[in-house]
DNA sequence: TCTAATATATTAGTATGTTAGACTATTAGT
DNA sequence: ACTAATAGTCTAACATACTAATATATTAGA
């Protein structure tokens, strides 16, 4: 049964423009404007519209009605959620994960390693960051949460780009590394105390790495409680420079 | 300062849908005919399907690209999907919890306790479920993880429905009061196992009732793999073996 | 120079028109 | 009667037009 995936304009616009933001080569900030990517991508403003409407729901960017639109800032506050989410749900996913974990399971995230290994060499933190995100995939696609992946990806944009920023500290690639080599090692001989306390120590890192993160990209981060803007209506005060 | 906050017709549309999903009113797999309800909105079809997409991503419409667009089937595998996102969360939530709780904390879960009574009385079940909701909601707020909890109501639409159904059965909604209370008493002693134990037995219940609901209600499930409708949402690469 | 009123430009939200895919009913050919 | 082609009718996706809200530039008045 072949099946026929359509590809609608208003999904790939979504997925390049995802793609960018976190990618961080679409700044924290910058503006996004739908009459001027409507024309740049080609397409009337519907499906850029629809786009941006989706990435406003994943908290990629802020629509400010009548005003514009803007890649939103990194909100540590956010972040702090998305990583709880993530623990949270990698967690209960591990307990589930060593009861019906096989070998090939364990070759994937293996091989997952492997190729964070070789992009590490090329400095490629894109692809690093991929690789990573494989190496955790495997555990849900195994315990059949495929979907629960999904939602810690979908809504998890802020977290991936701190990460990202994070890459261009000395010896963080290295550290993860050797952190997934001594998980997989814990998993594979069913070790879950030893899981769960590596996982905390590679969060705690994170944190430390968030403050010197603030410090060096301060145009990348929301820096004051404001008014957050909500969903689909909004009442910031903000002015486009 | 009094925020002028803007309702858009879009966004009143899909809360009213969403609303009308969630209580059952709209029957899953009924038909929602994009024109037709612009009609009976007495709006254009732009705001109509501005929200029937984000319904969409909530999993609680199908959306078939030219074919049409309908409530979505109560999915049996989603709903076990969206039990381990709100358990995970909720277990670590509590965890959380029993260190910074309060007493004007307690006093609003007994107050949603006793409203939960109020409404079982008079059979409102949309109602009971709305305080069964603010009961959970209470934890989130208190340890600052109020998006959390919001990802688990956007996220939870099928097993939201399903427990909906469930209230039909005997006993089901004073065991809940029940078990509330019990939670509660479980929390004010910070008898974190007692909680989870709790948590574990409430949901093996509602596995019991699952099967009882299918059979009552076998229009409203999705029983077979047929055609995946158009999701809006992010599909990870890694192919199962 | 400064402030206030007003015009102008720009924006997202909404309305409406158009296109193309998917199904159904009908008809033509055997 | 049965199949294959086709016309017609649905649909959502996409394009375009319009409206109302907001920011900015300009002008008038002191």
């Amino acid at each position: 049964m072949a099946q026929i995936v359509r590809v609608t304009a208003s999904e790939e616009i979504y997925q390049t423009l995802r793609d960018e933001i976190l990618s961080l080569r679409f700044k924290p900030g910058e503006e996004l404007n739908l009459q001027q990517l409507s024309v740049q991508l080609q397409v009337s403003r519907s499906p850029v519209r629809d786009a941006l409407m989706r990435l406003s729901s994943d908290n990629l960017v802020d629509i400010f009605p009548q005003k514009g639109t803007r890649v939103s800032l990194i909100n540590l506050k956010q972040v702090e959620e998305e990583r709880f989410l993530r623990k949270s749900l990698e967690d209960h996913a591990v307990k589930n994960f060593i009861y019906v974990a096989r070998d090939d399971h364990f070759k994937a995230m293996e091989a997952a390693i492997e190729e964070q290994a070789a992009y590490a060499i090329g400095d490629d933190f894109i692809k690093f960051l991929e690789a990573d995100n494989t190496f955790h995939a495997i555990i849900f696609q195994a315990i059949g949460m495929q979907r629960i992946w999904n939602i810690i990806l979908a809504q998890g944009g802020n977290h991936h780009r701190i990460r990202l920023l994070s890459f261009y500290q000395k010896n963080v690639l290295a550290d993860i590394i050797e952190q997934h080599r001594l998980m997989l090692n814990a998993l594979k001989h069913k070790q879950l105390d030893a899981i769960l306390n590596l996982e905390d120590k590679h969060l705690s890192k994170l944190l430390q790495e968030t403050e010197l993160m603030v410090g060096r990209y301060p145009e990348y981060f929301k820096q004051e409680r404001t008014y957050a803007p909500l969903q689909f209506q909004h009442q910031q005060a903000w002015r486009p420079s």
